[in-house]
DNA sequence: TTGATTGTTCAAGTTTTTCGAATAATTGAA
DNA sequence: TTCAATTATTCGAAAAACTTGAACAATCAA
């Protein structure tokens, strides 16, 4: 398997953020990290294959909106909040409230 | 010729506006908007085919993030500050600052 | 009517997304 | 150690989206 990769904090693009971002399934799975520090694939039931759930996943480390560990056979990832609150100030903190909008929404 | 399509305010999804905004030319399209008002795709020369431009500008119009009013030939773009203002409080203006942030780093 | 201007639509090739199947990595039990 | 179970990535193929140049449509002015 090839080492995990992450994006340094100065190379977080937003086009990059904001594309990770625009998918239903990944502004799904950045809500549920936002509200339970860490995570592994398998806590995430979403209605799609896991093949696709580890390609967002991918999506969203390589954007540097997540950090991704390894325990064990886990695979454990939590938001990279600091880095971008230092990158974009009050971007993470606004797209999370615009979510909690929309879901109030329907 | 079809009809101009643009989503009402309330469908305005949150997943579709940061999609749209998630690709470096609408990005820039957009920060361009911002700071003159109105735009037609002619007044932009963004390095990509005219019928790219015009694929770009589908997407954000249909996204909900500009509107489009046709004056003669040209069809003149605007952003849709006040729909999104209401349903993403702050939103657009966070990722405008995030954008000239992004604009000062490299 | 003709020509110039402005964008859209079309058809193609390229890229990205999605999925199931196969593979890899780790742990714990036998 | 070996084997099976768990977890997630990678691979290959099909579907969807993006990009482009060429063709088409709409408007205006001469």
């Amino acid at each position: 398997m090839r080492p995990i990769h992450h994006p340094n904090p100065q190379d977080i693009a937003l086009a990059g953020v904001l594309y990770a971002l625009g998918d239903p399934v990944r502004l799904e799975i950045v809500q549920r990290l936002a509200a339970n520090d860490e995570l592994s694939c398998s806590d995430l039931d979403l209605g799609v294959a896991k093949s696709t759930l580890s390609h967002h996943f991918k999506i969203l480390r390589e954007a540097g909106v997540l950090h991704c560990r390894k325990q064990g056979t886990q695979h454990m990832n939590s938001l990279r909040r600091d880095d971008l609150e230092a990158a974009y100030p009050g971007l993470l903190d606004t797209i999370l409230r615009s979510a909690q909008v929309s879901e109030a929404k329907p």
